[in-house]
DNA sequence: CTAATTGTAACTAACACAATTACAGTTTCG
DNA sequence: CGAAACTGTAATTGTGTTAGTTACAATTAG
């Protein structure tokens, strides 16, 4: 299992969206059942996407800055997603292989083609359809 | 970086189709630029989709089941693909919470439609066009 | 002033994965 | 037959990624 940061962010975006209110990094670390620190590096990248606000100092905490409507699970999968999803080779070609030689400028664009596919499909998916199968 | 198998094997899916004849592992790991070995280890989860076969001893090797025109960048995924692209957290819920007790059924089928899509998108891309872009 | 909270650095532990080595089994061909 | 050239596969290693953890300075409420 790689990489569970798109988890861990949907489901504090699905906790923020669902309460409404505040939440400090310790109640969100209780539902997604891990660190208060992990929860707060996520909360970092969804802040610097504009998605949430941080509320630093005693009673601080996060909560969204827009409407679950108008937040897709695209845009946090854009705040999490440090590597694209599937992996180019990066390795040196074998001069004597064509295929070798032009590998590399095929794949990317499989990659490029393929992330692009599952993102436009995730933008299609709201936050709040998210929350409304909770209730 | 993770998983390069999906690259490595279009690389050796690709190397077969253009070559269209018999390739053993020596050969495909040069173009692929790793070691026999890991080369084998693909070809053996392609021959298990029944994409490849193999043949053993001296002069052995592998080459295409089917024409490249009737393989698509989504059976060589599935055949290749270990693990679901987006990992969904099996924690225990914490029983307080209703987002904690509903998320993991929310997620796998966030994860589930996501990776139906990019599967998707695979499927419309043959074999065949990636070796038409070689030549 | 005290308590609660975030931001962040530093370190550890676990895990995934490619690389590598080694060797038994199979096949070709002199 | 016997050597050479392959595959299949197990075992081990090295490296990189990531979550977990501890610690502490900075900030804010009361």
């Amino acid at each position: 299992m790689v990489n569970q940061q798109f988890a861990f962010a949907i489901h504090i975006m699905t906790a923020l969206a669902y309460s409404g209110e505040v939440m400090d990094s310790q109640m969100l670390a209780r539902s997604v059942n891990t660190n208060p620190v992990v929860v707060r590096r996520i909360l970092l990248a969804l802040r610097a996407a504009g998605l949430v606000e941080t509320i630093i100092g005693k009673h601080g905490g996060s909560r969204l800055c827009k409407p679950a409507s108008a937040i897709s699970l695209r845009d946090i999968y854009d705040a999490v997603a440090a590597q694209p999803i599937i992996s180019v080779s990066q390795r040196k070609a074998w001069r004597h292989c064509e295929v070798s030689c032009r590998m590399r400028k095929i794949m990317s664009a499989v990659a490029d083609e393929a992330e692009r596919a599952m993102r436009s499909h995730l933008k299609a998916v709201t936050l709040q359809r998210l929350v409304r199968q909770i209730r």
